[in-house]
RNA sequence: CGGGACGUAGCGCAGCUUGGUAGCGCACCUCGCUUGGGACGAGGGGGUCGCAGGUUCAAAUCCUGUCGUCCCGACCA
């Protein structure tokens, strides 16, 4: 390719919305546009990115047994009134009418599809199992995209599902699936980590998320390992044991009374006017989980980690409640306080944390402004049954659930994920194989995703510097660029020309940058478009060389053009 | 959903307070010069100033509305 006909349009400056260096350099580097928020042109150059990544998918779950379709985009609703997701999928579901005035929506995921696909084919339990794949555009309309192609609304997703007979199956197409996805982010050239998660929308009850770790604002996701065992989770399922605190309030509260505690509006204020440890004190909050009231209580040195909640309360969209509904719901429970004093009350869902099982003597809100009953117990506070669960977020230094140690938190980008669905859809829609005895059975199936938009922005995250984007070998747009320094230098020219013919007749993916610049500014744009290699044939070519340039490393040496070219296969193709 | 900010050329921005021929840098075109890390000089093309109303002799500028975009927050009681 020569790089004056090159669709590539660099720019010296950031663009004002980006704020990631992945969103940064894509932009900077002419591989994407925006059109509209979350939704992207990719230029030639990412395409040829992106290509690379779903080759390299394609590749290793062809060798894992998956076979590859295409389903379509555009969805009708009665499917998604099967599964019974129409109504609780949320505004992230990009729906629309047709011209007939039936409901459609752009498919987020393809659960439904697939299942529908499957209960026409699949009949027979000698048919399974079988594991089906596509790689496609997906939409989901997110509150708020950001992070250009970290989190976009429009987006490239690599997607299987598996049938299997049972759960066996299922384990081990899963474990096989989790081979594959170890292999595929390996050959992207992105160091990931394999972590617990909770199963969120999609449902299922096991599920991994595939994390590439980053120490920067790109990574939307919290991951708590720990360094002496395996155990790794994502933040919304992690779990710990706790670090001993005082949890026992009899030292301070010889008995159950109700004082006044002006003003104290924060637990950092209420601890220190009762001055007691914060472990002393069990916090009540409000959230509204699927348009109704939960409370949740937990002891205050403690965060609730609010997807814990959500699925303790059995909802699938939660926040925290303003300070208006938690009025409204004091005034319909007949109370009368403001947030710091908002305690347990009758008749309204209630979750309780496990930090609040071993709780003696302590400090509640009683719903009253101003005061808090201390000396407290769980019996006395009214509540119907008390179960405890777990909803609490885990801190760094807690210690791990499996061998006891302190865990460790770091931000990490999923890149993908694989869930076991067991039979969540394959049931309500009535997807079902005959087994060897005649029987109807519902299929047993797992579903795994890749983000391959989102790989593509996750090597950026990994593999970049402040000149640039730094593309591993696999993934890169281009392997080489060929780079004569002046144009006008019949020799220069001529031995760049001879070079780049011999790499391209090897089968190496090089651009010649034929361009009547000056050598800083092609120099500029190699770097920020990150080809992972560089040949110059510049002043050095007096003494017959031309110099050789790795990216990754910064290495440059000079060869003779028969070598640099001979270092470049090399390197390409092994 | 709440708050704030911003919409002026492909990109990044100034101009608006105090109304009077629409500017700068990058990018683009031409010529010259230059050629190993985003040179320089001269010339040039490109914008109904988001949109719609209003005020005015006159609106990018003032007023009203509207659409769009970005950021922050969404209460740990």
């Amino acid at each position: 390719m020569k790089m004056s006909k090159l669709f590539v349009q660099t720019l010296r400056e950031d663009p004002s919305d980006a704020e990631v260096v992945s969103h940064k350099l894509l932009a900077r580097a002419g591989y994407i546009r925006k059109l509209t928020p979350g939704i992207y042109n990719f230029l030639p150059l990412m395409w040829r990115v992106l290509k690379k990544v779903e080759t390299i998918v394609r590749e290793e779950m062809d060798r894992a047994g998956a076979q590859e379709l295409l389903m379509p985009f555009v969805q009708p609703k009665e499917l998604w009134e099967e599964s019974g997701r129409w109504e609780v999928y949320g505004k992230e579901l990009m729906r629309m009418k047709d011209r007939h005035d039936r409901d459609m929506c752009l498919g987020p995921t393809h659960e439904e599809v697939i299942t529908s696909v499957a209960r026409d084919g699949l009949k027979s339990y000698k048919q399974l199992p079988v594991n089906l794949y596509q790689i496609q555009s997906k939409f989901r309309d997110e509150v708020r995209p950001r992070y250009g192609l970290l989190r976009g609304r429009e987006f490239i997703m690599k997607d299987a599902y598996s049938f299997d007979l049972d759960e066996k199956g299922l384990d081990k197409e899963y474990e096989n699936m989790a081979q594959a996805y170890k292999r595929i982010f390996d050959r992207c050239g992105l160091d990931t980590k394999m972590v617990q998660s909770d199963s969120g929308a999609i449902g299922g009850s096991v599920s991994h998320e595939f994390m590439v770790i980053t120490d920067t604002d790109a990574g939307e996701n919290d991951v708590f390992y720990c360094n002496s065992c395996d155990y790794s989770a994502n933040s919304n399922h992690a779990i710990s044991k706790l670090p001993t605190a005082v949890v026992d309030g009899g030292e301070y509260f010889t008995q159950k009374e109700i004082v006044d505690t002006p003003n104290t509006h924060s637990i950092e204020d209420l601890s220190e006017f009762l001055k007691i440890p914060s472990t002393l004190i069990l916090k009540t909050l409000v959230y509204i989980v699927d348009k109704s009231p939960v409370l949740a209580l937990i002891r205050a040195d403690k965060t609730v980690e609010e997807t814990k909640l959500m699925n303790a309360a059995g909802g699938i969209e939660i926040r925290i409640a303003t300070s208006a509904e938690i009025a409204e719901l004091m005034e319909q429970n007949g109370f009368c306080a403001v947030p710091g004093f908002i305690g347990p009350m009758k008749g309204v869902k209630t979750v309780i944390d496990e930090t609040a099982r071993d709780m003696k003597n302590f400090v509640v809100g009683i719903n009253q402004t101003d005061k808090h009953m201390v000396g407290a117990n769980l019996e006395d506070l009214g509540l119907e049954d008390i179960k405890f669960t777990d909803i609490r977020l885990v801190d760094a230094g807690d210690f791990c659930p499996v061998c006891g140690k302190p865990l460790f938190v770091t931000k990490g980008i999923e890149v993908g994920n694989i869930f076991k669905l067991g039979t969540k859809y394959s049931k309500p829609m009535n997807a079902v194989y005959t087994d060897a005895d005649g029987k109807n059975v519902p299929y047993v199936m797992g579903c795994y995703g890749i983000g391959i938009s989102r790989t593509a922005a996750a090597a950026v995250e990994a593999h970049h510097d402040e000149h640039g984007i730094k593309w591993p070998i696999s993934i890169a747009p281009y392997h080489v660029v060929v780079v004569p320094v002046s144009t006008n230098d019949e020799t220069q020219m001529s031995c760049a020309e001879k070079i780049y013919k011999e790499l391209i007749e090897a089968g190496v993916e090089a651009v010649i940058d034929d361009r009547d610049e000056r050598a800083g500014v092609k120099f500029k744009d190699a770097d920020l478009i990150g080809f992972p290699f560089r040949i110059t044939a510049g002043k050095t070519l007096s003494e017959g060389l031309v110099e050789f340039k790795v990216r990754e490393t910064g290495e440059v040496k000079n060869l003779t053009p028969e070598d640099a070219v001979k270092e470049v296969i090399q390197a390409v193709l092994g």
